[in-house]
DNA sequence: ATTAGCACTCTCACCTTGCGAGTGCTAATT
DNA sequence: AATTAGCACTCGCAAGGTGAGAGTGCTAAT
């Protein structure tokens, strides 16, 4: 454990160092906290810091600037998050009040709003149900021998695929054929349409096929639709002033790479804001750099994720207090509409 | 008019430096091309075509780089474009016998393959209609108050929208509704359903006026949905090392700006690629970049753009040649599917 | 336990210098 | 008139040197 002192003294390391970019000097925090110890008292402190692993030196003649352990501590013991302002507050869910229905856009905005207040990359995964229940669906004749599935789930989602005939169909006929699948499958999931054992005809069957590896397939992605923003802004932090550091990034925050810089899974279970900090993160690439990141859930299901990446010299409070506040945010969105 | 012997150099020059990323020197142009002059008389050549603007000298004691005017020069009167070779041809024609039907996917594809075979940035819009017409829609009951609206064009667009109803309505309602209006209005475009002037009570104008609504926003838009794909390696050439350089680039490409970088509108009357090379550009950001550009266009009045985005020092030859035999690729699907 | 004082270390910006690359010009050659 | 050998010249770049500034650790005094 730290005595109080040296608490005090890492948190203002760290707090300074957020500010500044800057390794931080003994002097420096005398000054600017205008503590009633000389700079040399802040040096053995400092010391001792050093040798419990809390803070390192970049070279001999610099300050000293927080480690991971330094950064870990301070997440766990020493900030306080607080709400957002009521007027940040006001703002944001004014912003929602536009986008109404579209859970794609609600994960959008939320990303969005993130990124603009914390000027780091931010990640929201859409609502995503790991089973899936049919509402409905519909064939359209697109012409003769081409006509067009569109399936409709009970989470708002629209998936579409186009079917090749092996004979004309009339719009009336894909009709009758849609009509007949509704009335059966209308509100099953894919196991029970699958232990049904229906026998159907060539098209039918085909429909069906079809429908149900879209379903599954569906089912088998482990999260919705990921949207991130804020890419920009945080290359122009100076830690990413390399360019390969920033190359590194942004192969890992590519699409398909996407759950290894942000492992989505690791926070399914529990419904805390939880911070991954530099080295605890077993990417090379992502080192340099910290998550935090909150799932959120709703009724039917429903789940996805919010995080935000920032290098490992971020806010943590700020991040950490607006991730939990845009997770109540999706919640409660998702309860309006499906509880 | 430029001398034969100053084009074959100017040639030399700019196939060399695409090469090398390097200035050329007289020299390098005599050993490397095995010529039976001396390096004095191509500095003397050189001195002419720079009198001329076709080439520059970073500084004193370096190289000639191509200027813009000599790369058009390039461009108009020198390089050959082939067809790729038939083993290449072969591959892509495979990589799209898999995505069959889906417009998204077609462009998708391209851009991927575009990026992958030039290690460019590649924009690919998908077909997009400047009329749309209705093909028929959908109304899906979510839960009493909400209901999903589905509209399939007949592009095969699928677009979506949710409704807040005023009082509840059962499946049956709503499908009652979806089937009258589907009755009234298939097959029709925004203009004629509008000259119709049909009467309709509350939640039947509610629906009509959010399809309209839907139909026009798409229609407004002059491009379809645009892929860009290949910006990690094109990171990766040398002019883009400055952190700076690549920011603003990324500024430029980001959707919202997508059309001042690549201008779809400039070439959506001719059917023939275009370049436009470096300070051809208005947008400052683009002046070292050149960008090879071609639109497409199908039955039905579908069209879309195939861009590319490289250095001004790219290979424009394989460029071009690329574009040209993508965005061919590109027409035939359509035809095979909407002819 | 704290602190003043000081020597020490390290980085950074700046300058100098020498080298290599490549040119332009001149005078000789074909 | 075109070509070319030869050479002086310019420029960028990397290597080495230097001084200032920052910040520390240590020691001895309080």
């Amino acid at each position: 454990m730290l005595t109080e002192r040296r608490e005090q003294l890492l948190r203002f390391i760290v707090d300074e160092y957020v500010r500044s970019a800057q390794p931080v000097a003994s002097s420096a925090v005398v000054q600017r906290y205008g503590l009633p110890v000389s700079s040399a008292t802040i040096r053995n402190e400092m010391a001792r810091l050093e040798d419990e692993g809390y803070i390192v030196q970049p070279h001999t003649s610099a300050g000293r600037v927080p480690s991971d352990k330094g950064y870990r501590y301070y997440v766990e013991a020493l900030m306080r998050p607080q709400e957002p302002p009521a007027a940040v507050q006001q703002t944001i869910r004014h912003q929602f009040h536009q986008a109404a229905g579209e859970t794609d856009e609600w994960a959008h905005l939320a990303a969005a709003v993130l990124a603009a207040r914390l000027n780091y990359v931010s990640v929201v995964t859409a609502p995503h149900a790991a089973q899936t229940r049919l509402r409905s669906l519909q064939l359209v004749s697109v012409h003769d021998f081409v006509a067009l599935l569109v399936l409709v789930l009970q989470e708002t989602l629209v998936l579409q695929q186009t079917l090749t005939l092996d004979r004309p169909l009339s719009q009336a006929e894909l009709a009758a054929v849609a009509a007949h699948l509704n009335s059966l499958y209308a509100g099953r999931t894919v196991d029970e349409i699958r232990a049904m054992q229906m026998e159907h005809r060539s098209f039918e069957a085909q429909t069906v096929h079809a429908a149900l590896d879209l379903m599954e397939s569906e089912e088998a992605e482990s999260f919705g639709e990921a949207y991130l923003e804020g890419l920009r802004d945080m290359l122009l932090e100076p830690e990413f002033a390399q360019g390969d550091r920033m190359l590194a990034l942004m192969d890992l925050l590519g699409s398909p790479n996407l759950d290894k810089a942000i492992p989505f899974a690791r926070v399914a279970g529990d419904q805390q804001v939880t911070a991954i900090i530099g080295s605890e993160h077993p990417q090379d690439a992502m080192q340099q750099c910290s998550v935090v990141i909150s799932p959120y859930g709703g009724p039917s299901g429903l789940r996805g994720a919010i995080g935000v990446v920032g290098p490992t010299r971020m806010n943590y409070s700020r991040t950490v207090s607006m991730v939990r506040y845009m997770s109540g945010i999706m919640e409660e969105l998702l309860d309006a509409y499906f509880g």
